[in-house]
DNA sequence: AACAGCGCTTAAAACGCTCTAAATTTGTCA
DNA sequence: TGACAAATTTAGAGCGTTTTAAGCGCTGTT
């Protein structure tokens, strides 16, 4: 029952049409290089000017068309961001990039990866925006059409080491996480601490290192005990009974991520065990998960703020001073204690 | 230690400039006007031509310039979409839009919330892309905003009813969402069953209004009880705290939302009552949250997918069809029975 | 007298595409 | 074979900006 004028050509409801430097150039009486230059602030224009095309800019609600802008000045000033919409982490890293890109007047384009969007369709996306650079958090590709893909806009890859490919990569050392967790633990008088692998990957041969060496810095090699898991709870679940079915119960473990620890939490706790009275669990992500009171888990945060603002960073070095060298951040990750972790008795 | 060069023009990194359809026509020997229609397959063009064309843009790996065409069509094809980023239910609405959008060619920009970014960023970015359409998940802003909003490019408010202006609105049935519940635990037996209350807006009025009519339904009037409470864990904690405290236990309680729900079920098992056993406990939304193993929260859910499709399939109507006149598309919530509801003893 | 410079302004040519109207080619049929 | 219609192709004028080079009416220097 619809009521159906003539087929009306994108836009608003029978509204006027948006007003272009023109309208505003005609309503001072100049020229819309003029006004294009008070509206992007460039040098030259007399106060006088400014003060007059700023005021009709406003009056009229002119404003500027982004497709026509970029398409003259051959710059978008757009940041493209390839993200996992699912996972809080990038969520945080996000709000970060946000603000970091608008600090520096440039604007961000989302685009997520989904069960039916894979990557190379999201990177497709983000380069038919004519993005500048490509922030990609979590990137799985393969080295070589990373840095195909860097052929045509600086990339940065978050959060994945990539050394085959010459790219910026801003990471966190997540060796050296597991090695806080490890420290602490120790601290507290353990010496038993089991670690939770998950499945495979950089990321997860880092993290196993990290665990191995700190345990060798504490003399405990022969307490090293790396049990199978996986990056779910589910396989956390099964960790949990795999150490209770040992009948060697360590007191404590560290679990490859959050989700991995929520499942051990569940599984341990189910069966009656304490904690953190009798066995201590430390997960690693700092996930929304683990700050629910329910399981207050104490964690690694990978401090999404920095990660982001060095992203941004790198990519304007690339953009705007030429830099062509790669360069690999990697920021020191930071325990946060919560209560799953605590002295031995 | 950068090795800067003259300042490069925003691009790869040394790379050849984009193909432009100038230069996929000149390798087949045709006017870009041909090579357009072709590339956009539009009818006219020979099958000899068609396949040529296609054969030498894939040869020099053509993609067309999103700004160049929308800057000529005065068409861009954009949906936007704004998103609390932090939403895990967001995240599920993003990814079937993604799929719908696709289905008729169009794109979709994201544009999120967050602590540092109001809506009213976020709807500024929106139009500056020129998007042709606004789906508005969750959207907070005044109806007269909207209402205003809405005569530069439709406006779709998903999640919440805007009865003062004449947008499109895609919602689910709260109150029906609710009194399927309260249909659930009456089925099991239940007979004293509390509510706890959300904090305040029109999703909360509805929802409070489905628990009351349905225990009036079921006649158990006298039976109403609705505790104060709020989104957040915290609250439905307290909420929990109340209910041990009033030593008068229900034997089910409804929450708002999962993350109240999920509070409120922690605080009861922590004081050692058992769930289901001795009070079944549902939430609202079917969070990522209540399917975890340790929660396994019996919820519903607000069908995703298909107000995703509503919201596109609104959208059509407005840009391809010419409606002008507003429509509210109502969608049935469905129960997801997990395991925090059981028989009563 | 010629002219470089001043501080400001602007005409006009891009940018890479779409679209209309018109030109050209092809096909059909007497 | 020519006339006419149908099928294909294209020239060229935008789309709303940015950017370049030139111009304004002077002053001051050679």
């Amino acid at each position: 029952m619809d009521d159906l004028d003539s087929a009306h050509p994108a836009g608003g409801n029978g509204a006027t049409p948006r007003p272009r430097l023109e309208d505003v150039a005609a309503r001072v009486g100049l020229s819309t290089a003029s006004v294009s230059l008070v509206l992007r602030n460039v040098a030259g224009p007399s106060e006088r000017t400014r003060r007059r095309v700023l005021k009709a800019a406003a009056e009229l609600g002119y404003r500027p068309d982004r497709n026509a802008s970029a398409l003259a000045s051959r710059r978008s000033r757009l940041l493209g961001v390839m993200v996992d919409i699912h996972s809080p982490f990038h969520a945080e890293l996000v709000e970060h990039l946000h603000t970091a890109a608008e600090e520096v007047g440039y604007d961000l384009v989302l685009s997520t990866l989904t069960r039916t969007r894979d990557e190379s369709t999201v990177l497709e996306t983000l380069l038919a925006f004519r993005c500048e650079a490509l922030i990609l958090l979590g990137s799985v590709s393969p080295a070589p059409v990373l840095a195909e893909l860097d052929r045509k806009a600086p990339v940065i890859s978050v959060g994945r080491r990539i050394a085959e490919a010459d790219l910026d990569v801003v990471r966190t050392a997540d060796d050296d996480g597991v090695g806080q967790v490890v420290d602490h633990l120790v601290a507290l008088g353990h010496r038993s601490i089991a670690y939770v692998d998950g499945g495979k990957g950089v990321i997860v041969t880092d993290r196993r290192r990290g665990y191995r060496d700190a345990m060798r810095r504490h003399g405990l090699d022969e307490r090293i005990r790396v049990l199978h898991g996986d990056i779910t709870e589910a396989a956390g679940e099964r960790a949990g009974r795999d150490l209770l079915d040992s009948g060697d119960l360590p007191s404590a473990v560290v679990a490859y991520n959050d989700q991995c620890a929520i499942g051990l939490l569940t599984a341990l706790r189910r069966a009656g065990v304490d904690i953190p009275g009798t066995v201590s669990v430390v997960g690693y992500d700092d996930d929304a998960l683990s700050r629910l009171a329910c399981f207050d888990l104490t964690t690694v945060s990978q401090n999404a703020e920095e990660q982001a603002r060095h992203s941004v960073a790198a990519a304007m070095e690339r953009l705007e001073r030429g830099r062509t060298t790669p360069r690999e951040i990697v920021l020191a990750p930071s325990l946060v204690v919560r209560g799953t972790t605590a002295r031995t008795r």
